[in-house]
DNA sequence: GAGAATTGCGAGAGCGTTCTCGCAAACCGT
DNA sequence: ACGGTTTGCGAGAACGCTCTCGCAATTCTC
């Protein structure tokens, strides 16, 4: 147990010979001073094993080059996974750092995150907010003026720069691609947070994202050249027994689809468990197409269709545009990244 | 634009008709102050929306609350992510935030990883080294004699608290398990990094985790009844071009695997997209048992069979050793969690 | 009811920085 | 050689909080 205080600016002040304020000066490349003293300085402090306090800094400095992400899924979601390495990996690019919390889509667990990030003086926040209409919480007071900049959903009062995926062109775009490959019996399956089960009417949908994936699906059915016989929507509870009684009730109907729409990889996984239980296979007697492309969906066999979405762009731009607005460029943008098809095997073709 | 100077416990101290010194008391809950006075300052704190400036109480009062995770890996493996989830969960639950780094195996960016938690005053650290052997920059000394537990792996001199997980035991368990079904041409996959493409001849394995699969397999394949006919060992760099080609030529050897191991996700989807590929089942001609377990290997048709490693557990249990440590209970334990072997359907019984 | 113990609170130092201000020394031009 | 500019650096305040110390007021003790 040796030392136990850390070795201060002030130690390498004393050390080298100068003031706290020349080695300030020195360590951070500002103000007036000779080369040689810089020189001398680093030397000292490298031989003391100076650590600047990041604490003390960001204090007296006023910024603390942090930026605060509140997500509502954590990393075991293959959006969510990306998204977060991505906007990581930009922030460091642009010398931040990021603070992450989890929301588990729950509005008081939000409010407390979002309370944290600020407590500990981030510079900026990149929020995926857990409802679209509940945002008291968030509005520019409440948020202490900070740069904010929205992702994957939109709240209804835009009022912070929105970064979010095309998703309901590019649901269309799924349906369309199952009717022409002779699919006439769909089935719909819908995450929506905060249900309990799964029901058969639409429930209110908080989240926009999954709202437009839904419109995109109806557009799809209504554009379809030859329409669908048959369409059944399900709306489910994001947990793995719901998702996975969903799938039996969708596959018990009387009419059971051809080919299942999941609008995210919970929902997938509960369609290809339920079918490989009952031996039925995908790609053949059952299609599927899911929202979110994933390195296991490509390597499986059939590889699932998936819609995919510009994750890692989403994530770099919301870095970027977030970080422009904390360095004095504040804009309020509203940017649409396009989203695509994948097509794999898991769409039979039926005739 | 409103005043965007924050609300200080200066603010509220003049508004509540007390000095700073009580507003302290009264929010932070210590020293001896009267109820009432507690009541009317958090009133008056939450009427003026006062937030508590963490940086400047962490600064005054020695300690941020806060623990420093150094992975190797981001949220697209499939350990890592559920590890992080686990100890953000438990710090979470123990008044901790966590702030977490990314290396990429890389020891220069684990250097300066560590670094950064120590600038931002972490309470402990949470380490999965990139290298057992090089870790210079691992001393207690220059990680400011800081609690720190290590987990997934080992340092070759065991300073500080370990958590691994029974690979060895498992990675036995696991090829006796392919034998008793009757496999006798088996082929390992073993994912090292620092090293280019694969190759035959086992190369310095820079991380005990690793080693000890490699050593498990070997173990398995010495002590299982019938003798297996034919056994290639294979060490891939950890990349999908790398595991593409590795598995390739495994299945073009001139006496191919009837069941290949994989070491960890990376090449478990190797092997099911090359099988993919050419249209080899499976669980039929090819089989595969893989490391960690995860939501997609359970519900694909057919299960691939895995050691599930007690991910869970094993965070919490860093979490709450560190924590303890950071509260005033020193200890250097070596903890080894059980592994054990999830049979699905991807071992095929051969008689 | 007088001394002792307890309670409640304010003053003020200090955590480790950054940053403005001002001063002395060095440099410039004519 | 002399006024003016530039350069380098130190003094000291400030960031917002916590926490020790000490003092006055209250309560307790016999």
């Amino acid at each position: 147990m040796a030392t136990n205080r850390n070795v201060t600016i002030n130690d390498v002040a004393a050390a080298s010979g100068v003031s706290r304020a020349t080695v300030s000066r020195a360590l951070s490349g500002y103000g007036r001073i000779n080369q040689a003293t810089i020189d001398h300085v680093h030397k000292v402090a490298e031989s003391l094993g100076y650590k600047q306090n990041a604490l003390a800094a960001a204090l007296r400095a006023g910024k603390t080059k942090t930026i605060g992400l509140v997500v509502i899924s954590d990393f075991t979601n293959a959006f969510f996974d990306r998204a977060t390495k991505a906007i990581i990996d930009q922030a460091k690019e642009l010398g931040y750092r990021v603070l992450i919390s989890h929301t588990d889509e729950d509005v008081e667990v939000e409010k407390i995150a979002v309370d944290t990030m600020l407590s500990n003086q981030v510079d900026g926040l990149i929020l995926v907010p857990s409802s679209t209409k509940k945002h008291s919480h968030l509005t520019p007071k409440k948020l202490g003026n900070k740069p904010v900049v929205i992702i994957d959903r939109k709240l209804d009062t835009p009022r912070y720069t929105t970064i979010t995926t095309g998703d309901e062109v590019a649901a269309e775009e799924a349906v369309l691609h199952a009717v022409e490959n002779g699919h006439s019996a769909l089935g719909f399956l819908i995450a929506v947070p905060g249900i309990d089960g799964f029901t058969k009417t639409q429930p209110e949908i908080p989240i926009t994202s999954v709202q437009e994936r839904a419109d995109g699906f109806l557009s799809g059915v209504k554009n379809s050249k030859p329409k669908p016989k048959s369409v059944s929507w399900l709306y489910c509870e994001d947990t793995e027994e719901a998702a996975n009684a969903a799938v039996v009730s969708l596959l018990d109907s009387p009419k059971p689809p051809s080919i299942i729409f999941t609008s995210n990889n919970d929902m997938l996984l509960a369609v290809l468990k339920v079918a490989g239980d009952r031996g039925i296979k995908i790609g053949k007697r059952l299609s599927v197409i899911s929202f979110d492309d994933s390195p296991w969906a490509a390597a499986m066999v059939p590889g699932i269709t998936v819609v995919a979405r510009p994750v890692e762009d989403l994530g770099h731009l919301a870095v970027t545009e977030l970080v422009s607005a904390i360095e004095g460029k504040p804009n309020h943008r509203q940017i649409v990244l396009p989203a695509h098809l994948i097509k794999r095997g898991s769409v039979a073709k039926l005739k």
